[in-house]
DNA sequence: GGTGGATTACCATTGAGCGGGAATCCAGAG
DNA sequence: CTCTGGATTCCCGCTCAATGGTAATCCACC
């Protein structure tokens, strides 16, 4: 598929404009892009101007491109995303109120947990989550929780990759790992001391969909000194079920699953 | 531009399928998609599997499919929206917090008001606003407060247009609106009764951006009995000023003209 | 087992996309 | 004022990816 030389088409090289523009990035010239891309000028300079037309890229005076408020209505309109970050958000906020120092909400995608929403203290310490951000799984409190609630099957996949190292605690052992998704899972909760940053420790517990399924990791960020971490276990937990009602969920996982037997 | 018998890009056909989905239709089939676009349907499968396979979309169990989490993350990433949306927001939690109802951040758009920001007590009354939504300028509070700030010549063109009249309080006259304008932009807020929804009174102010040029608006929904609506205008024009700030603004607009001559 | 919809497979046609090259525009340096 | 390097636009012939019919297949539900 594609008419290019190089073999892509035009979705992939959409793909490929896009992908230039981020937080460092937000907005640059047409040869700028091209070159990021790695697109021919001539090619670059016409894709650019097809999606000028559609508003999906938006030009500034100095004749610099940013990705379109158009294209933003249109998705933010359409995915699945707002309305989660939606219903969370309200709790989040109560959470903040209560911790003091930066609330996110993450969902599992390719591996990695991909945070759609963060609120935080104005002058927030070590903190290097950010909204459409990611980070590995298995170095962050949502990740694991997440990946605790996933199937057997993509655990192991998931424990199979290289699994990189950042501070002395990040665990990096499968067989370690295992039995800290075990109890992780039984738990309902994971607290990660130091894990990517030293200074900082996460706590993160699950938000169910109407299904019962683990949709995404509510995760609050600490001062790693502060003295009684797990204190914050149970406002999290309180949160998160108000999400996951929010969500259409309904009823107690285990009593669900003891009626049905 | 296109290889269609219809003579549309591929771009204008990917325009077409995203805005295919929102909040009533967030997934759907291939077939309905086709339907919904009016793309012929072979042509809506194989374009489908490009953005499958891009992740632009994704496929749930059931074989719907729905806006790709890659394609909000990208866009999430990339767009101006988020960061302005995230300056606002600790500030509209503020506004929220004192005035309890409905808070709301829109930009101009196309000859209307795009809502990026809303946030909302969970029992929300009347307020037809939402994330991504729009409603025309002339009839909603965050609409004139654009609106008076714009060029002359923009106010012109927007006033040519035919204005449509929601409820008995909406002003449609073109020489009404223009003293209104003249009258937002001195005192510097709008206030609108009952002018899409009658039970309910809009106020909004400008919020300013580094070139001291107005970016968005941030306005209150609140119920229209209520006794005393202008004192609400102070709390809004602080925290717009702290947007504005955040996002770059130095001092005061007057004052910076004053020293320029 | 029959019916209607969704989905996939096949395939001949063709013009939209491609991209190299050159001309033009523009700003800042000298 | 010219020079220079980058950004942007213009031009144009080639070609293969995209197109969209038709038909076969799959699937759920009555």
């Amino acid at each position: 598929m594609a008419n290019s030389a190089s073999g892509e088409s035009i979705i992939g090289r959409f793909v490929k404009i896009v992908s230039a523009f981020d937080d460092s990035h937000p907005s640059m010239s047409v040869a700028e892009l091209g070159r990021r891309t790695g697109l021919p000028v001539t090619t670059a300079y016409r894709l650019v101007n097809d999606l000028l037309l559609e508003r999906l890229l938006d030009r500034e005076p100095d004749g610099n491109v940013h990705i379109g408020t158009r294209m933003w209505e249109l998705v933010s309109r359409g995915s699945k995303m707002v309305g989660l970050r939606e219903a969370a958000l309200p709790f989040m906020e109560d959470v903040q109120a209560v911790v003091q120092h930066s609330t996110t909400l993450g969902i599992l995608d390719s591996d990695e947990v991909l945070y759609i929403e963060r609120i935080g203290s104005h002058s927030t310490i070590v903190d290097i989550t950010k909204i459409a951000g990611r980070l590995p799984l298995h170095a962050t409190s949502s990740g694991l929780v997440l990946l605790a609630n996933a199937t057997p099957e993509y655990q192991e996949s998931a424990l199979a990759r290289p699994l990189a190292k950042f501070t002395e605690t990040t665990l990096t052992d499968p067989p370690q790992l295992r039995r800290h998704l075990a109890e992780i899972r039984q738990r309902g909760y994971a607290v990660m001391p130091g894990v990517i940053v030293k200074e900082s420790s996460g706590i993160a517990v699950p938000v169910y969909g109407p299904d019962n399924t683990v949709v995404a990791a509510l995760s609050v960020v600490v001062p790693r000194n502060e003295e009684n971490v797990p204190a914050r276990v149970p406002v999290l937990m309180a949160s998160a079920r108000g999400i996951s009602r929010a969500l259409g969920w309904r009823g107690e996982l285990k009593g669900a699953l003891r009626q049905s037997r």
